[in-house]
RNA sequence: GCGCCUGUAGCUCAGUAGGACAGAGCAACUGCCUUCUAAGCAGUGGGUCAGGGGUUCGAAUCCCUUCAGGCGCGCCA
């Protein structure tokens, strides 16, 4: 609908011998009196023309040749054109969306370039909580777009299971291990106290028995480490299983020292001159690229920092020749960018190469009251907790309702209170309602086959307009969520078209004694059908049959 | 102190590349189930878009500034 639109502009510019704009801006308006769609691009050119936008609107709106395509075209307020479309063109567009499907509603925005998108990415040293929830559900949800958008997408994980923090973790698995076997043992000062440990300890015990008992943590640590991390990943995999989220791949940390690539991405860096000695440390020189200090990268003691595998890793992302490399990272991590962009920079590729989308933090409440959470004390409450009492797709959902950009308070008793009347709810009773339409047509004998070749003609109310007009505007919202890269603006649309479903749902019956009438009915049904299993396909949320 | 994000209805949030009278859900109140699922529908009320300047034909949207909240500013990860 906006192509053949943009099309039909172009034209009559290029009519009226008028240099087009770079980019023809088409807008929904947001009163539906207003027809189906608008431009400002007279408003647009008055400046470059001087000429008033009203004058230039009119003679745009003279130079379009063929108007059959529309019902009627007005010029309204500052200069706006606002363009009704006519029933038969619409008509022939829902039926074209019924019979291409997502062919018809997803616009090729990707063609083939790859993207990998880095997301979660949780220190393996504890379950998610609720912020790798969000960063789960809006990463999948953005890979899915992209995917949807014809781009082939990577969805990775990044695994630290290097470093000091693993350590810690199988320290403090240690610790616990000889505690359960009645040895006095000192619990580390910065160990991990969440019950998991001892849990994961419990079962050691189990598998292994006593013999690591009574040794020094020294000829073991790396045993335990191993074992405790791995047993983390393999619960943390479990939870994204449940929360509906798969990764193409998992990078390990440690694999990216084991094959050298930390190695080279330093030689690498020393070969330009970007390494200096200072203070008994080694020094990459980010303020050439823009960042504010310089960063350690081999510390006194000879260790590497953190940032030093991620100079690797990164290095490493560029190196496969992604068209596009998205990280998708915690608010709290933002003071990190301008040091993983003069990597990027650094080793000779523009910064744009790499995009790093924030998601911003999350409250957790309980009836307006903070829940109190402790990392150190092992206090918190975990994503599979929420999940198991709220529900995955209702989780999702209020996830994807947000800006990630905005913070976002998450009450646990306002999303379970809510459960019932849940807009994801909404949106999926809308999809089972019809299920239940085309139960009954069938139970009716009515013909469910082939309904793009329904009579559409007689779809003729108000309501039923105001459906197919919105239907097609979906590829619209499509293309903006891809480009934006927000795929809460589907969320936000499903929402609406189930906001028009319900009503007419309520008004009109679909099944009727006129046998075409209820085709041409189970036909709107039809489509509005592909359109939300489409929608939340894409957000990662499930298509219950029934409810 | 510096940097990033946010401030829109009682609450939680949208507001599409500055555009036409500011929207939704929840909460509140009033109605609707012998007919395709009431997780639904119909209706009512609710806002100086944090405050102040500026740019523009036009600003919730861009710039400056003040205030408020969150998060960062390690040879931690």
């Amino acid at each position: 609908m906006k192509k053949d639109l943009v099309k039909i502009i172009e034209d009559a510019l290029k009519t009226l011998g008028i240099e087009k704009p770079t980019h023809i801006e088409i807008e929904i308006p947001q009163n539906e009196s207003f027809g189906d769609m608008a431009t400002p691009v007279a408003m647009i050119l008055a400046a470059t023309l001087k000429k008033p936008p009203k004058k230039i609107a009119e003679e745009l709106v003279n130079a379009i040749k063929d108007k059959s395509v529309f019902e009627k075209i007005d010029i309204a307020g500052p200069g706006f054109i606002n363009f009704t479309f006519s029933k038969k063109y619409i008509y022939s567009e829902i039926k074209k969306l019924m019979k291409d499907k997502s062919k018809f509603l997803r616009e090729d925005i990707g063609k083939g370039k790859r993207v990998q998108i880095e997301f979660i990415s949780a220190n393996p040293t504890g379950p998610l909580h609720l912020g790798h929830g969000r960063g789960a559900a809006t990463g999948a949800a953005l890979s899915n777009l992209l995917e949807a958008a014809g781009y082939k997408v990577d969805r990775e994980y990044y695994i630290n299971d290097a470093g000091k923090q693993v350590r810690i973790l199988g320290l403090s698995v240690f610790a616990r291990y000889q505690q359960l076997l009645g040895r006095d043992y000192p619990f580390p000062e910065e160990g991990y106290r969440g019950g998991y440990i001892e849990e994961i300890a419990r079962v050691l015990i189990k598998e292994e028995g006593e013999k690591y008992l009574k040794r020094a943590f020294d000829e073991v640590s790396d045993f335990f480490t191993d074992y405790s991390y791995k047993r983390m990943l393999s619960s943390i995999d479990s939870d994204l299983k449940d929360f509906g989220i798969a990764f193409d791949t998992w990078q390990s940390e440690k694999e990216l020292y084991k094959k050298g690539d930390v190695e080279k991405a330093l030689d690498d860096l020393k070969n330009r001159g970007l390494i200096y000695e200072k203070d008994g440390a080694a020094w990459f020189k980010s303020t050439a690229f823009g960042d504010d200090k310089d960063r350690v990268i081999i510390k006194q003691d000879g260790e590497y920092t953190y940032f030093t595998s991620d100079i690797a890793y990164h290095r490493q992302k560029v190196e496969k020749k992604y068209d596009e490399i998205i990280d998708i990272w915690g608010a709290d991590h933002h003071g990190y960018i301008t040091r993983v962009k003069a990597v990027i920079e650094a080793i000779g590729y523009p910064k744009e190469k790499l995009k790093i989308l924030l998601v911003q933090m999350v409250t957790l409440l309980r009836g307006r009251k903070p829940v109190q959470m402790s990392k150190r004390a092992g206090k918190f409450i975990t994503l599979r907790e929420v999940i198991d009492e709220v529900g995955t797709d209702t989780t999702k959902f209020i996830f994807l309702t947000r800006r990630p950009d905005s913070h976002l308070e998450f009450d646990l008793e306002a999303a379970k209170a809510q459960s019932s009347e849940n807009p994801v709810f909404y949106v999926q009773y809308a999809n089972a309602r019809i299920n239940s339409i085309f139960a009954h047509a069938r139970e009716k004998g009515i013909d469910t086959d082939m309904l793009y070749n329904a009579d559409l003609k007689l779809l003729s109310v108000h309501e039923e307009l105001r459906i197919i007009r919105k239907l097609l505007t979906y590829p619209m919202i499509f293309e903006g969520a891809v480009n934006a890269h927000e795929p809460h603006r589907i969320t936000f649309y499903l929402q609406e078209l189930s906001g028009m479903f319900h009503p007419y749902y309520n008004k009109y019956r679909v099944i009727t004694e006129k046998s075409e009438q209820s085709r041409a009915r189970l036909a709107l049904c039809e489509a509005i059908r592909i359109v939300l299993q489409d929608g939340l396909e894409i957000l990662g949320i499930s298509i219950p049959e029934k409810m």
